[in-house]
DNA sequence: GGGACGTTATGACGCCCGTCATGTGGGCGG
DNA sequence: CCGCCCACATGACGGGCGTCATAACGTCCC
């Protein structure tokens, strides 16, 4: 296991921070792993400390009272977790789960503002997050907003290939191991109308689903089909 | 027309300041009326400066590329507007038009920033803001995916009465003057569906429509309708 | 008053998609 | 190898809602 203040240094927020600064938050900070599938903070439940992923991938997601799920986003290397629980001091507001195995730096609540008043770089640092997850936020709003659904599943694709794509496979590899019911809880719909689309587009050559991610092979067609 | 500083003293954000800061800012802010269902700002735009409303109500919304809006938030006196813009100094994510006659008071951007430098406390307020803009938003979010319409606007009125409503005209009054296409876009619909439903509503005594807002005279009904 | 225009209202039609049901294949422990 | 379980897949059916069309109503300006 890596030590913590290993993990902080190759940490965007924590890697501005003088060395001296970041022994001291080692020393009050814990290495959490949890494996794929495995839940890292559940919604409702009261915030008591500020998480960094390190390593892995995790889904942020909201679960409904009709026992439906809304995957709100998905959090890499280097993002925070529950940073808006943390500052307001109020439970999360939605659930954490690893999509694949993840590690996670976890600074205590006290340790976490004392940091803040030290440190101001760190709050606008903190607060150009926020923006960011603020836009990122209403354009996944207004995408799900009415519209079809298949429109909805080319976008997300052609999103996902122009963050993560890697030219691979013979197409674009988007390395994520998303299940058919999670790709359904990213665009609002339900299991059986996601499996539908994919398979569809599985057998006109459009995207290949593999074990590890999803292989994009047909760009120009996910683009006619976005923008019906 | 009320001077800037008497404007700024009672906007939130700023009424922690000292009556001398507030004086500095006065003096490079000025103060911008908009008539009701006039542009504030427009998405894509240079964000060149930022907003704070004094009074009146403002609706933010994104075009989306079919023509259709989508309403993100409605904002009164005291929200801050354009905050994300002018911070990441990036145009403006979205649209913001006034539901009624609306003052506001507006700082250039560099003097935003300068503001924000020398104090910290500011800082802290605006990352507060965002928190809770972000909790909002994804609560919305959830809201508007999936599920059928009515319990959907059961859930904006019960909302809505519990946010600003009074107890008036024998009912729960919100005095809110939106156009039907207006709730249209706030719930993810066509005002074709929109109408339906409200019109029906009437006739059922459960929400009324008036000239400057809604009566619902029914919140057992909303309650179970919003359940569904 | 009258025409133009925007908002509200109501009906008819069609289809996407949610729901239910059934079948298939792959991983896992016995 | 065989049952069990879970994810994936596919078909049938029905209804909610988007789309189109038409009409009533209020407001504004001539």
């Amino acid at each position: 296991m890596p030590s913590a203040e290993d993990l902080l240094r190759t940490t965007p927020i924590f890697s501005r921070l003088s060395p001296d600064d970041r022994r001291k938050i080692a020393a009050v900070a814990t290495v959490r792993e949890f494996g794929r599938g495995e839940t890292i903070f559940e919604q409702e439940s009261a915030s008591d400390a500020f998480y960094a992923i390190t390593a892995g991938r995790v889904k942020i997601f909201k679960m409904m009272p009709n026992g439906k799920d809304v995957i709100l986003e998905i959090f890499g290397p280097g993002d925070p977790l529950g940073a808006v629980a943390a500052y307001m001091g109020r439970p999360f507001p939605a659930c954490a789960a690893a999509l694949e195995d993840t590690t996670c730096v976890v600074i205590p609540r006290a340790d976490f503002f004392r940091l803040l008043d030290q440190h101001p770089s760190l709050v606008r640092g903190l607060l150009l997050g926020l923006t960011t997850r603020l836009v990122e936020l209403t354009n996944r709003l207004a995408e799900l907003t009415g519209g079809r659904i298949e429109p909805r599943f080319a976008r997300l694709f052609l999103k996902l290939a122009d963050e993560m794509g890697r030219a691979e496979r013979g197409g674009i590899f988007i390395q994520l191991p998303l299940a058919r019911q999670e790709l359904a809880d990213m665009t609002g719909t339900t299991i059986e109308t996601c499996i539908r689309i994919m398979s569809r587009w599985g057998k006109e050559d459009i995207v290949r689903t593999e074990k590890d991610g999803f292989v994009v092979l047909g760009r120009p067609e996910l683009d006619n089909i976005a923008r019906e």
